[in-house]
DNA sequence: GTCTATAGGGGGATAGAC
DNA sequence: GTCTATCCCCCTATAGAC
């Protein structure tokens, strides 16, 4: 695998979180990396090419974390973290989510990335209602409802949280965060 | 006021968010109302002027509403009603919250785009904090926390939920519109 | 107010040399 | 693989006629 390539993708990615799809271009790529145009398309001919292929990688590295979950047997709580560790950094990085960004400008999207993205959507969506469901019936997580739904309102709340974030500052981004840990807490005060 | 400017207006704010600030052109606006994008420079002379316009109208409509309400004398349950109401009707339009859309875009926004964009977030999360403070007051509601941060819980998984049935179908957003619903009710089954 | 015409730039993309 | 050169289209925006 070529190294410039990892790199398109890579900053590839960042634009589209920091930008938007529509907001960055191919010369925005090849000048950070010191290459002339002609040589993202090599890799990439097309946007939505590149596009596509952003979302894919996202969703190899969304199954590897699931993986390594798995591996190192973290129980719900755990498993629950890890999601919110990763949009805690993306706030940090003042990155918002890429189902977020790329939700907004479904419309202007490719079919493919179209498809692609609402593959990664599922599974994510799948996996969080998965991991409340079995974190409750542990008696780990204490919560009323479907866990579908549940696991809806915490993935919405963390992407616009991320989008609200940009807007009004990164503090209210935690308070929701802190919010749904405590929503999920088996003794409530 | 002139009638031009008003579909264009209308028009712009349906683009934003049916497609994307950075999605859409001047032509696709002159185009659909049969004039030229000379015209629509006429009455706004920049897209970043048009941007800022069409935030500003929709803080003006916000405020309308809110005092409809006051007037109205509509208890807690009715203001939070007309709130869900709003993004049931984009939901069934197929667009997108306002906020999500240019929130999602903020960093390719003008400043003054920007700033009107903050004053209307401000604006929406005060006002729906205010009515869950004042209905759990009253007992018409039931949660826990900062009535701060129940608000950025609901408002964003609203605007997020609106992206979510973009990718995945309308019927998510129903449930989350629903679960959110049940989570305030003062009797639990 | 709306038009024609056009400036001036940037976008995505490709051919062919090296 | 990366380059130069270039095509063609669309974009925002303006000048000046009607």
């Amino acid at each position: 695998m070529s190294l410039t390539r990892e790199k398109i993708l890579e900053l590839g990615e960042e634009l589209i979180l920091r930008r938007g799809y529509n907001a960055f271009s191919y010369q925005d790529i090849s000048s950070e990396l010191g290459i002339k145009n002609a040589a993202v398309h090599y890799y990439f001919p097309s946007k939505e090419n590149l596009g596509t292929s952003i979302v894919k990688n996202n969703i190899l590295r969304f199954e590897e974390m699931v993986d390594n979950l798995k591996t190192r047997e973290f129980d719900e709580w755990g498993q629950l973290e890890a999601f919110f560790k990763f949009y805690t950094k993306s706030n940090r990085a003042d990155k918002i989510c890429i189902l977020g960004s790329l939700g907004s400008e479904f419309q202007s999207l490719s079919e493919s990335t179209k498809k692609e993205l609402q593959k990664m959507t599922a599974m994510i969506i799948d996996w969080l209602s998965i991991v409340l469901d079995n974190g409750r019936e542990k008696a780990l997580f204490k919560f009323d409802g479907e866990p579908k739904y549940r696991a809806l309102i915490i993935l919405t709340s963390m992407i616009a949280g991320l989008q609200l974030a940009r807007v009004m500052g990164k503090s209210d981004f935690r308070a929701i965060h802190l919010q749904l840990l405590e929503d999920l807490k088996p003794q409530k005060p």
